[in-house]
DNA sequence: CCTCTATTTGATACCGATAACAAAAGTATA
DNA sequence: TATACTTTTGTTATCGGTATCAAATAGAGG
């Protein structure tokens, strides 16, 4: 490995002349620094990280902990977020919690361990607060995507659930579906209570009745609508639900997996309506009526805005930005057969 | 921040104690021992990687540089790879060439620099060898995903793109098709240039005569298709193809779009098949026939073979893994309508 | 109780870079 | 040419750990 000493030997220079060569430090003489520059061509020099993290205390790392690559939606949140993190310098780090908080915590330390210089943190739910708590005690700057957590201050990108939701379900409504199902995530996100307050408020200022049994509550990943599906069925005729707003795109996926299973066609025989797009094949072969967000955004704000955090620039106070969704109709929501219509 | 020698103050030893209770090393008193470690856990220290790397030349992170993790085949393919990394103590640094050669060569440097342990590298393509030879020579051990590179030596985890493609165009052909266009990758990846040679192959032993004109190139991402559809729209209507074999998923979507917008409509006026799959909804709303490749796998292996270098366990020889493709029969290859058929 | 060996602990140097200060060289002015 | 000031370069200490060797302590055997 090449070092800075190898460097000044060759030049005849000191150590620290190839350091401010290096910095581009003010105050070297021209012709030094050519010599310096050319020798450093000349052997490959590169900088050691480590060596220059011990003073300064910087890595240069962010970490990006999220739930779930395999998700569209993070996927595109990754992308973002590397994408600013690529322009301001910055290099990023992957993990997955997996809607876990052990797994999650795990993380946590290893990235104390490693000196990120700050955490892009789309927490898996509330018991993310002691990890979050860990953070500010570190000292470690973090922006929230995606979830909020109460009691904690921070930076934080996130999408108008109760927005979203408000309008999937009249959307449902403007159909002519009555018995509206919401298979949501986890109460234990603030996506999923903020989903949960549209569905109940629209359907009451609708004048549509919301049921206990209509609702139902399952994890955001990789569960099993089976048993759901089996109960919402066996509803009596005039109580089981002809539409179904599924939590997200996952959970929407399952729950048409399950409804399959049992023979039961989507939309002919069930509508339903779900947060977040499934990119890239979304579009081309129209299918699931979406409230989509802007996923790509949520990593690139983020990011823009730890770094701004951990560079000190940008506003002293938290921002909190509140990106809204779009509602995309599509086919899963359109062809719901109602007797005695069509 | 608390370092060992807060500890070792506290506790009443040297900082060389310290550090070997933290390693575990042999030869501390059990008394010792447990009066350290109980001053550990009180002042909440965590070890500086800085620090360690710079004396253990180790970061404890691997790079994973692909191309693009919006593409589903290596958001999987970064999953893998995620979770090898972590069962194993790495942290995994995210790095998308966007199959640009220059954006590559940046985050090779990027990477040197940070002093990542290892490299999981899908390149971009042929041109990628000089990245390939400077990790060589910087002594930094990688594992090839996805792609090979003439000349160099290293394990290599991909798929069998030669047989897949032959049996997705035999597929075609069984189907009743003469004239089977090929809208490719570029031809300097090896993926592009076997998939070409399964098609060639299949075409001659199926006596289906091939021509240039049915045969074209684009990128794997982000290009649009509409140019080569008009062209082979545009063809005297006995040569027209009435099938197309796209290089892979993304191709396949910008092929459909371009159609779509001739008014052209798949799998009814056009059928079509290409490799990698789009989980996770390819399978609820099957539509395109695909050769799925066992992309989590390809991550998976390639982060152990690279962790396998790293800390040199492991055989001496290089490992190959061709990992066969999977034939996944749906709708867009199935409607076609011939005339005088059906 | 003393000697000899084994175990446990400590002192020092170093990994590769840079901050802070000191010294040397260069320039301007009288 | 001597002096004062500026520019350029060098020396030393330090970041937080660990390798290496030396010192201290404990344990065994006579």
């Amino acid at each position: 490995m090449v070092t800075i000493y190898d460097i000044a030997k060759k030049a005849n220079v000191s150590p620290m002349t190839v350091s401010r060569v290096i910095n581009n430090s003010s105050n070297i003489k021209d012709t030094t620094r050519q010599k310096v520059e050319a020798i450093i061509k000349e052997l490959g020099y590169i900088p050691n990280s480590a060596a220059r993290s011990l003073i300064s205390k910087r890595t240069h790392i962010i970490s990006l902990l999220i739930t779930d690559i395999t998700n569209p939606f993070f996927t595109r949140v990754a992308r973002g977020a590397e994408d600013k993190a690529k322009q301001s310098g910055y290099q990023l780090l992957l993990s997955n919690s997996d809607e876990n908080i052990d797994k999650e915590t795990e993380y946590i330390n290893m990235l104390l361990s490693t000196g990120v210089d700050g955490v892009l943190y789309a927490p898996m739910g509330d018991e993310s607060k002691k990890n979050l708590r860990t953070l500010v005690k570190s000292n470690i700057p973090f922006v929230l995507i995606d979830r909020d957590i109460q009691g904690i201050q921070s930076d934080i990108v996130l999408g108008d659930s109760y927005e979203g939701a408000r309008r999937l379900v009249e959307h449902l409504r403007d159909q002519g579906h009555k018995n509206i199902a919401l298979i949501n995530g986890p109460s234990n996100t603030s996506t999923a209570r903020e989903r949960q307050r549209g569905y109940e408020e629209t359907l009451r200022l609708s004048n549509l009745p919301y049921k206990k049994k209509l609702m139902w509550e399952i994890q955001y990943k990789e569960d099993t609508a089976d048993d759901v599906i089996e109960q919402l069925l066996s509803l009596p005729k005039n109580q089981r639900p002809t539409a179904i707003f599924a939590g997200n795109n996952f959970i929407a996926v399952n729950v048409i997996k399950a409804l399959n299973k049992k023979g039961i066609q989507v939309p002919d025989d069930m509508a339903i309506v779900c947060f977040d797009d499934f990119e890239p094949i979304s579009g081309f072969n129209p299918f699931l009526t979406v409230a989509a967000q802007s996923a790509y955004s949520y990593g690139y704000m983020g990011a823009q805005f730890l770094i701004e955090r951990i560079e000190g620039t940008g506003p002293k106070e938290n921002r909190r930005i509140v990106l809204p969704p779009e509602i995309i109709v599509r086919k899963s929501s359109l062809g719901y057969t109602f007797k005695g219509r069509k």
